[in-house]
RNA sequence: GGCCCGUUCGUCUAGCGGUUAGGACUCCGGCCUCUCACGCCGGCAACAGGGGUUCGAGUCCCCUACGGGUCACCA
């Protein structure tokens, strides 16, 4: 059985990257029936967790990305590393080193000093003295010192690296006893019976440690897939300064989580030439070998097109819900389907579309002077006082149909064309020269509202 | 700096030895039209550079350049 996981450690929210490969796993698991699980890396103890731990299920609960079983956070497991720590000493594959940080910086700045890569020099490894009194030892692995260590990388291939240049003997556990990452990423994947491991390739370097640590413990080792990052529009890495990095603010800003998601999978892996995926189709399509092995750039504009995609195509009281959500209170308004329908073709987010229904319910509270300009000379306002005496005079128009023969009727009947009223009528209703179809928002507003529209611009100019 | 990974239009990408190098976003034209959008049609625009291998290279190999990652008692 496939069995993936998501391991974010707690920085406070969800990053939009760390979506993107939650969502890989997610779909790999569920397209082959596996479990994708949840882990919560807090072995520094000096930072946070719970809170950040909800944050992250606040944004897989508004994806729709649901993990199997409790996440497992690290921190509740400490006595378990403990006894592999244990074991790999009894066993003589680690060894408590007592060499202070001090020490160990003055190592360094001498192997810098002559060029040298920066590691460990296992002055500890093999040490069986009287240990120095008033250190509090690290624990150290025994890690190969000759030969290579290969894998083979789901998405980058046959891989290599010579452990020489690699790898040290590097800490598993803390002067404190704490056990450190690449210790208990490899236990926890193994314990987990992890078989795919897709995260980002910053951890494609970690890799021959954990290996090691595999080894060690005599565990199996999983599959792994090094997803590339996401750049920058200007190609470097993606930071907090070049926006919206949490993914709930996509929310804020009026996504939707299917348009995210369909943006997130489409940055670095593709089929053929499609362009958007729904849930099934991601499933019964994505499989990791397809996704680039190079970096990708975040492009918002793409992302607002996808969007603009599932405006038009989402449910009416989908949409409808969202907008809720987002503090437009339209739930009982009797048009609230033609709003949506009016509006899903020209708004790309829902905030955008939140705007423009307000301006079509609420009655217009000053009028835009170039449109004023425009379109209302003196035969405008002529035809306009017709148009409502006529109006007043019918009963029951309803339906945007209703608008539009009435309106049709009277264009006929006065010898004019359209473009002699539609623009006036515009700036009655909403204050300005644009919004949808003249009948639908006259059917929106309703007739009395209408009337009443049209009677406070006429009597805005005649003052 | 060492090691590792990468490099097709501005961006996301297709391509898996023989293509007029395709699609999408953006941008620019045009059509549609009651405005704005949507939609439709069309256009601009790419194989980082240099060597090989081959009858033939965007595709395979090497070098260079550039970009990214990583080198902690962080994760």
């Amino acid at each position: 059985m496939t069995v993936t996981r998501f391991a974010p450690s707690p920085t406070g929210y969800l990053h939009i990257g760390g979506l993107r490969t939650a969502l890989y796993s997610y779909l790999w698991a569920r397209k082959n029936s596996g479990k994708f699980l949840l882990r919560i890396e807090d072995t520094d103890l000096k930072r946070n967790s719970a809170e950040a731990a909800q944050k992250i299920e606040e944004a897989f609960a508004w994806c729709g990305l649901k993990h199997d079983g409790e996440p497992i956070y690290q921190s509740q497991r400490f006595d378990l590393y403990k006894q592999y720590v244990q074991q790999l000493l009894d066993e003589g594959k680690a060894y408590y080193c007592y060499a202070t940080k001090e020490e160990l910086d003055e190592m360094r700045a001498a192997q810098q000093a002559k060029k040298e890569r920066p590691r460990y020099d296992g002055r500890y490894r093999d040490f069986c003295g009287e240990p120095p009194s008033g250190v509090d030892p690290v624990v150290r692995i025994k890690a190969p010192t000759e030969g290579t260590i290969s894998f083979v990388d789901g998405i980058k291939g046959e891989l290599s690296f010579n452990v020489q240049d690699m790898l040290d003997d590097f800490i598993i556990a803390r002067s404190d006893g704490t056990p450190t990452y690449n210790f208990v990423v490899a236990i926890d994947d193994a314990l987990m019976g992890l078989t795919d491991v897709i995260r980002g390739d910053d951890h494609l370097s970690n890799t021959p440690k954990q290996i090691v640590v595999y080894e060690a413990l005599g565990f199996e080792i999983p599959k792994f897939y090094h997803v590339p990052m996401i750049l920058n529009p200007q190609g470097k890495k993606l930071s907090k300064r070049d926006g919206a990095t949490d993914v709930m603010e996509y929310k804020q800003m009026g996504y939707f989580p299917e348009a995210l998601l369909n943006f997130l999978i489409r940055l670095g892996w593709s089929h053929g030439d499609q362009e958007l995926f729904s849930m099934d189709e991601m499933l019964e399509y994505f499989d990791p070998k397809d996704i680039n092995s190079s970096a990708s750039a975040y492009n918002a504009e793409k992302l607002l097109w996808i969007n603009a995609q599932y405006m038009k195509s989402l449910p009416a009281d989908r949409i409808l819900n969202d907008l809720q959500a987002l503090g437009l209170d339209i739930a009982s308004h009797p048009k609230r389907e033609l709003i949506v329908d009016a509006l899903r073709e020209r708004a790309k987010t829902l905030v955008e579309m939140k705007e423009m229904a307000e301006k079509i319910i609420e009655k217009p509270t000053a009028y835009d002077e170039k449109a004023v300009k425009k379109f209302l000379d003196e035969s405008a306002f002529e035809i306009l006082a017709n148009y409502l005496q006529e109006l007043k005079a019918q009963d029951a128009l309803e339906k945007s149909e209703d608008f539009e023969t009435f309106t049709k009727a009277f264009l006929e009947k006065h010898d004019l064309k359209l473009k002699h009223l539609a623009q006036p009528l515009r700036i009655a209703m909403v204050g300005s020269a644009v919004s949808p179809s003249i009948y639908d928002t006259m059917a929106i507003i309703g007739k009395e509202a209408f009337v009443e529209r049209i009677e406070a611009l006429l009597a805005y100019f005649q003052s």
